[in-house]
DNA sequence: CTCGATTGTTACGCAACCGATATAGAGCAC
DNA sequence: GTGCTCTATATCGGTTGCGTAACAATCGAG
């Protein structure tokens, strides 16, 4: 089952799903940055910096510096990869959950209240 | 009629759609930028800096800065209001314009590709 | 063991953003 | 006209992000 939406639709959508996520941003949020939380909460492990860069179409040292901040936001982790230590897990935290948690709900809700 | 969504299929809309943002982005948007962008181009004019900064529960000196960078990038432009000099009238373009549209599709064809 | 390849990080110079405050211009009440 | 209010912008110091390039650690083939 696909899901139709007309782009009216999906733009009020985005609009005001982002507003909500501004307004709950007391971190300052980096496109980037939400884009490499999401991926790393709704892919399947495990994610190294090499295979998250590829993903964003970005260089390393732009996922390393992303890793920073959401690091010290408590919303990601990093580990070394026991198996290849060249490689850096990035791994979930309870705090990133639940703010990712909070943004599905942000979405679903706003979904609703769409007009037809 | 209310659209209805999952969790699960929210954030994976989300995701998928700001992984084509990203991918997109040459300019290195904040979501606080992305935000006004949408409401300037999805809520009803006249936009003033003062309502946006409301709008979005923001310091002036945040609108007028994020205007700058959204000016430079033509996907806004500024006028003064006629009427009371006092205020700016925030105005589309059609590079913003353009821009917007392609992030409706974004949304509406990965809305498509979502799985049941 | 050695050497080249791979991974992630750091360093550097630069640009952009932030919050807070101060300022300039315009309206409005009287 | 005189004050007072309102709007947006300019300015300040500090923080963060970026791209490029260099780097240390690790792996793996030979």
């Amino acid at each position: 089952m696909s899901l139709h939406l007309r782009p009216g639709q999906a733009l009020k959508l985005w609009h005001d799903s982002v507003l909500d996520l501004v307004h709950l941003d007391e971190s300052g949020l980096t496109v980037r940055q939400l884009s490499i939380l999401l991926t790393v909460y709704l892919e399947l492990p495990p994610h190294t910096v090499r295979g998250v860069a590829q993903k964003l179409k970005v260089t390393k040292p732009v996922i390393t510096r992303a890793l920073d901040s959401l690091g010290r936001l408590e919303l990601v982790a990093r580990r070394r990869d026991p198996a290849d230590k060249r490689n850096v897990l990035i791994q979930r935290t309870v705090k990133g959950a639940l703010f990712v948690e909070k943004l599905g709900d942000f979405m679903v809700n706003r979904a609703q209240m769409l007009p037809s």
